[in-house]
RNA sequence: GGGCUAUUAGCUCAGUUGGAUAGAGUGCUUGCCUCCGGAGCAAGAGGUCGCAGGUUCGAAUCCUGCAUAGCCCA
């Protein structure tokens, strides 16, 4: 970060005083071959037309700018018009006096702004305990709210709670069902109904609580099932998120949006502005105009609304909250809502308000032999057996090291492996040791230095370099991921952090070397060993000081 | 039938707004321990970026068609 915000400072101030505009899709970046120097810049050829000069020629001018820049120790052309730039290895020795200086807080920006985002995550129906698909977005959302937060924004995360629909009739029914059973009243199987085991727990329960229940009508007792069971199954979610260390700030209930009357806010501010009308009995959204095929039914003839209707109003409540951007994650195969809802934010007046992040199927194997998952059979592999069994660790970083929107296979003996393999291991390792090497110095009484010139001096060989320049791309990478919304760039970040680390061991003994220079490379370490936690708190990854 | 998304090394995958010789890990071959955790490091081999056109100084990336797979809607 440093060192690109001095090198764009520093071009712009050159073009500037060759009256050339800076163009908008510069690219300022570390080169993705280290050969051709630290950072690299495309201007030249960006501006070749505005200076009606070859790239080249640009190039050269631009080069003799900056030939006096004591920071930048060498510029070299390539071909198509690159600008390569090299900078002092004083330069890059500083990146420790920041890194030491913000402590926890670097690779914070202020990116965001303070910008208001909430993000919607998880809000799987109260009707059974969370599985393994869940998982994936429960860790996507709860890292992409940390990293948000570590850009700038200000985030809430939230949970909607499907509690008013259909889906909620048939637990009620389901559980009355099972506890009809459990009394030996041979009821007749229900046409839809959850099928688990656990529904017949909450019956159990419930008929010990309420041993009036078979005795009441029909429809109280479903609703007394119903109610009860919504309860106990959210209780259990909730535990299954904190033991996967998920956060969520706010846990909204759709019923409480209908109860409310909000539905029909929402269509009363749609007809004013001339996006809902009524017609044939029913309540429609005037979708054709923002490129829909159709109009949708928010309102059905027989006055039943539609789950539609209650996401625009749950939307139309998000935006009356204040936020400035709400991004939803959701599975993959709501992918053909995503153009509706967009269109529905753009009559709500919220064009570009609403981001929608699709997290792919998760085929859960072992040893590589799929395991089936069916929630209507009752036969599935639970978030909570999941993370009992391979770590909340693991699973999330297995779950952050892939772009959400993959299908992802997950080997649970894979993930469960110490070894290679498994990269969360492999980063996790890189702060135990850097942690065990802190232990064997202080027990030689070795400490690490203080930042002064003479102590940053002995980082002078060529893996103290790569060790430096990597350390100062973490701001990049968080600012990267928070734009980009995916925060699977940390975890490849963090491998790579850890395979320079692992190399920098190997290279640059420590505890054998004079003892100033022992002490500066303690002083590094722990720099690094800060990053690799920060960069695995982001992913709400634990970084252990021994394994 | 209409639509969305994908296709990159043997395998699992990165690749930001079009930019340099397309990158990692794993697997395979071969080296490195009198030394801080070898749970490590290094070298090598491995590619028609699904196929065919197009756009331009330049395409894995953008456009069109086709093939294959998954999903959504009727």
């Amino acid at each position: 970060m440093r060192a690109k915000i001095h090198l764009e400072g520093a071009l712009k101030q050159a073009l500037e005083g060759f009256g050339w505009p800076w163009p908008e899709k510069a690219v300022i970046e570390p080169p993705k071959d280290s050969s051709f120097g630290d950072m690299s810049a495309n201007v030249a050829m960006m501006l070749a037309k505005e200076a009606k000069k070859a790239p080249r020629a640009v190039a050269e001018d631009i080069k003799g700018a900056l030939a006096n820049d004591p920071l930048i120790e060498k510029i070299e052309i390539a071909g198509p018009g690159f600008l390569n730039f090299t900078f002092a290895p004083a330069f890059w020795r500083e990146t420790v006096g920041a890194i030491l200086d913000q402590g926890e807080a670097y690779g914070s920006s202020t990116l965001g702004n303070g910008t208001k985002v909430q993000v919607e995550y998880v809000s799987a129906n109260p009707t059974g305990p969370l599985h393994i698909g869940h998982g994936r977005g429960a860790a996507l959302g709860d890292s992409l709210t940390r990293i948000l937060e570590k850009a700038g924004y200000e985030v809430e995360a939230e949970y909607y709670i499907n509690d008013a629909g259909r889906q909620m009739l048939i637990l009620g029914g389901s559980i009355l069902y099972r506890a009809r059973q459990i009394a030996g009243l041979n009821p007749a199987e229900p046409e839809d109904y959850y099928k688990g085991e656990y529904i017949t727990d909450i019956a159990r329960d419930l008929m010990a609580e309420r041993p009036d229940l078979l005795d009441l009508p029909e429809a109280e007792a479903t609703e007394v099932c119903k109610v009860y069971g919504k309860d106990i199954i959210l209780e259990g979610i909730k535990e299954d998120l904190a033991a996967f260390h998920v956060r969520h700030d706010v846990w909204f209930s759709e019923k409480s949006l209908v109860d409310d009357g909000k539905v029909d806010e929402t269509f009363a501010d749609l007809t004013a502005s001339g996006m809902g009308y009524a017609a044939d009995g029913a309540f429609w959204f005037k979708s054709t105009t923002l490129g829909d095929d159709k109009d949708r039914v928010l309102r059905k003839s027989n006055g039943d609304t539609t789950y539609f209707a209650s996401d625009i109003a749950y939307h139309d409540n998000k935006f009356k909250r204040g936020f400035d951007l709400v991004i939803d994650i959701w599975g993959a195969d709501h992918h053909g809502y995503v153009p509706r809802m967009m269109a529905a934010c753009e009559a709500l007046g919220k064009p570009g308000g609403l981001s929608v992040i699709l997290v792919n199927l998760v085929n859960l194997l072992r040893d590589g032999q799929p395991i089936a998952m069916s929630t209507r059979a009752g036969q599935f592999e639970t978030l909570k057996d999941v993370v009992d069994e391979v770590g909340s660790d693991a699973a999330r970083f297995m779950f952050l090291s892939r772009k959400s929107d993959s299908k992802l296979d997950f080997d649970l003996e894979l993930v469960k492996q110490k070894t290679m393999d498994n990269p969360v291991y492999y980063v996790q390792y890189g702060h135990a040791r850097i942690r065990s090497l802190d232990r064997k110095a202080e027990e030689a009484g070795i400490k690490a230095a203080t930042v002064n010139p003479d102590s940053l001096a002995l980082l002078d060989t060529e893996w103290d370099m790569e060790m430096l320049k990597l350390l100062d791309q973490y701001p990049d990478y968080v600012e990267a991921a928070a734009k980009a919304q995916t925060p699977h760039l940390i975890s490849m970040y963090l491998q790579e952090l850890a395979s320079t680390l692992h190399r920098y061991y190997t290279n640059c003994h420590v505890l054998s070397a004079e003892p100033e220079v022992a002490s500066a490379r303690l002083m590094l370490l722990d720099c690094v060993a800060g990053v690799v936690a920060s960069g695995l708190g982001l992913l709400g990854v634990n970084a252990p000081e021994s394994m």
